[in-house]
DNA sequence: AGCACGCCGACT
DNA sequence: GTCGGCGTGCTC
């Protein structure tokens, strides 16, 4: 028999189905992981079919070597799955196979359970051995001395200390045997676990589950704050496992916090596998081979668990689906949700997306009919949501005051701390960044190897490079002019802190965002500090904007509205919209009412005024709209081509090349481009690589086939110093 | 990805 | 004359 089999390399040019042979027909099968040689190399491979009849001259064709584990990796819809990808993402074979196993299992260190131990089986034949060997046979003759003296230990360890050649010496020549030690790690931490308290459906609940299970679809569930969707999602899982099935539920990255996970954890326990960043090699691989043995039958975790092993699955879940963690922007580029539309197809069952504040693209796909609409109107306790005020910052600065705290926001914070509640202010880091910038001659610091602007952190006196993480020391002096007036602001949290500081001395101020969180838990042991009320006020970016709920939390305060909205994308509204709706969550979550405060210098802009009044489908009306007379998603596809090396020539010249090449087309394709332009990239420098980008935006209806074209050509670019991307509407350009 | 093959510059 | 640079092409 012959296998078709992927070398995992990921490269381009070897990206093809290499056929190799085999006899023992009953240990290879598809979707095994095999040792293959390949080019005077043994290289691990991907079997992704078996079949009697090979396209290659069968007189070059080698054996495959052995099996990597005697089951296999990939599950058939799996294999299907890689296929799509394939094609829909132009990402090689190899590169989508990755993503179905732990990365830690590849290139031989595999992570497995279990360990190899050798001992010594024969001290004097180890001993006469060792009198045997040539004078400079060091390596082994230390080892042996080290055994007699330890009797066993690990393969693993003695490689390191003596060579792994030394040491497979003395197991062939049969002085160290081998034996399997078996190692149980230990996987993710089971304390905490709250008793799971059994809910009873409210109306709009149970009637969503039942339009769930009627019949295999995407559905969007689209419920405001507080609607109970969670509730939803767990009940609809308990029934799919009940019926002996699976589920997959997937969550952002940044919700997966140990409340969640609990949650999860108390209501399924065993039955529920973890997978996200969070998780060791060790635990990561544990949970996936339960996954894939099916001691688990439940997986919750970050996009790359709809990657999971799991066999019949009942259900997936997609919590919060307007998240732009669902889209994997680097390489291998994909969008989760058209993943896991492919894989609720491949395994019949319903896919549900969920959200307060849906995509604008999946809900008009909810208004044509290709999801259909689950609408969860009401809040489970009754409770009106907080209401939000839209503070004028202009007006401040008229009355004078110039500070970044309107006076409404400062005697609510007072009024706040006076009660013994708590306040949230919310910052968007990137608007407050601060540059390094000479008063004189206007030098502004810069990064070396990209064209950027450094960023000030005063956390550590340093300056950083926000696409490289380059740091250089701060300058005191302007190297232009040799002036010593240098401004340098601090960052947004740092400055807000600062100011609270001084407005409210004796309040106790957190501060969470990236500089505060760097180290392992520290994200934990804030949150913990302000749930346990050692502070009055939690200063912070995105991250505290998600899912934690801390009762006594009465005022919320975005201090900064407009920094979101002032975005050059088409997607500022809406991402602008559901930030307020998010961070405005946080408020009066269980029996004390909240409020908000939105500080915007464009106070009277149409998406504040939706925001505030919570109407997501006025909001969506108005949105659609903007859209489709501006032709943009969903009634155009964007492409943006994108040229890197560091020769900016070859970059240059590439992206003229296939800028013709995209002009060609468009005129095969009469009247389906809307656009179509070319131009250095915003940034036009990225560690040191130049970036040049030919930018389209396409009719929809044709798309697919258009963008299999542009595929088919930029796969002819060949020079290995040169990288191309391909990005299909991309959420940012940078 | 790696590695062999192959064709042009500066050296024991 | 050779050693060695890295451009090009191949791996079942």
């Amino acid at each position: 028999m012959f296998a078709k089999v992927i070398v995992d390399i990921a490269s381009s040019l070897v990206d093809k189905v290499f056929d190799y042979h085999f006899d023992d027909a009953d240990n290879y099968q598809k979707g095994m992981r095999v040792l293959v040689p390949f080019a005077n190399r043994v290289m691990e491979g991907y079997i992704i079919d078996i079949t009697d009849a090979p396209m290659y001259d069968p007189s070059k064709i080698k054996d495959i070597i052995r099996p990597l584990e005697n089951f296999a990796c990939i599950l058939p819809d799996q294999l299907k799955i890689a296929d799509f990808m394939k094609e829909k993402y132009n990402i090689g074979m190899c590169d989508a196979l990755r993503l179905f196993l732990p990365a830690e299992m590849r290139s031989g260190k595999v992570k497995e359970l279990e360990e190899i131990e050798l001992y010594l089986e024969d001290k004097d034949k180890a001993i006469n051995y060792m009198a045997s060997l040539r004078k400079n046979s060091h390596a082994q003759e230390n080892a042996i001395l080290f055994m007699l003296e330890n009797g066993s230990y690990l393969q693993a360890e003695l490689n390191k200390k003596f060579g792994a050649s030394a040491i497979n010496k003395l197991k062939e020549n049969d002085i160290l045997k081998s034996r399997v030690k078996v190692k149980r790690r230990k996987p993710y931490a089971t304390d905490n676990l709250v008793a799971a308290n059994k809910v009873t459906l409210v109306d709009a609940q149970q009637k969503a589950k039942e339009q769930i299970l009627s019949k295999s679809y995407t559905y969007l569930l689209h419920g405001v704050t507080g609607s109970g969707k969670t509730e939803v999602y767990m009940s609809t899982i308990e029934d799919v496992i009940a019926k002996g099935k699976t589920a997959i539920m997937l969550v952002p990255e940044i919700s997966l916090t140990p409340q969640v996970l609990g949650n999860f954890r108390s209501r399924f326990g065993d039955n529920v596998a973890l997978l996200h960043s969070g998780l060791s090699a060790g635990e990561r691989f544990d949970e996936w081979k339960r996954i894939l043995m099916g001691d688990a039958k439940i997986v919750v975790g970050a996009r790359s668990a709809i990657f999971a092993p799991l066999k019949n699955i009942g259900l997936i879940v997609i919590d919060e689906e307007h998240d732009g963690s669902y889209i994997s922007e680097s390489n291998p580029r994909y969008n989760t949700i058209e993943v896991a539309i492919m894989r609720s197809k491949l395994a019949d069952c319903s896919l549900v997306l969920g959200s307060a504040t849906p995509d604008i693209e999946s809900y008009h796909k909810a208004m044509i009919g290709t999801y259909e609409l689950i609408e969860m109107k009401h809040r489970i306790n009754k409770r009106d949501l907080p209401p939000i005020q839209i503070i004028d910052m202009c007006k401040e600065i008229k009355d004078g005051n110039p500070g970044i705290f309107s006076r409404a926001l400062i005697d609510a914070l007072d009024k706040t701390i006076k009660e013994g509640n708590q306040a949230m202010l919310f910052i968007n880091r990137r608007g407050f960044s601060s540059f390094l910038m000479c008063k004189e001659c206007g030098w502004v610091a810069k990064c070396e190897s990209c064209d950027v602007s450094l960023v000030y952190h005063k956390f550590d006196n340093a300056l950083k490079c926000h696409y490289c993480d380059k740091r250089y020391r701060v300058f005191d002096v302007c190297p232009e002019c040799g002036s010593d007036n240098i401004k340098q602001g601090s960052v947004g949290t740092e400055k807000v802190v600062q100011e609270l500081n001084e407005l409210f001395p004796d309040v106790k101020v957190l501060r969470m965002d990236n500089d505060t969180t760097k180290t392992k838990g520290a994200h934990a042991k804030l949150l913990a500090e302000f749930r346990e009320k050692k502070a009055q006020i939690l200063v912070g970016t995105q991250m505290i904007a998600k899912g934690h709920d801390f009762p006594s939390v009465t005022l919320v305060g975005i201090v900064d509205a407009d920094v979101s909205l002032h975005q050059s994308s088409f997607k500022a509204p809406e991402r602008t919209f559901n930030l307020i709706t998010q961070v405005a969550g946080r408020a009066g979550r269980a029996d004390k009412a909240g409020e908000i405060y939105l500080q915007s210098y464009a106070s009277r802009n149409y998406i504040y005024r939706l925001a505030s009044k919570y109407d997501y489908t006025s909001f969506y009306r108005k949105e659609i709209n903007l859209r489709e007379v501006t032709s943009y998603p969903p009634f155009s596809k964007i492409i943006r081509l994108l040229f890197t090396s560091f020769n900016e020539d070859l970059a240059k010249e590439h992206t003229k090349v296939y800028y013709d090449r995209m002009k060609e087309l468009a005129s095969e394709f009469m009247g389906e481009f809307i656009y179509l332009g070319v131009m250095k990239s915003p940034v036009g420098r990225i560690q040191d690589k130049f970036r040049y980008q030919i930018l389209m935006r396409l009719k929809p209806q044709n798309a697919d086939q258009i963008i299999s074209k542009i595929y088919e050509q930029v796969n002819t670019v060949k020079n290995r110093d040169v990288s191309v991307f391909v990005e299909i509407d991309p959420a940012s350009l940078s």
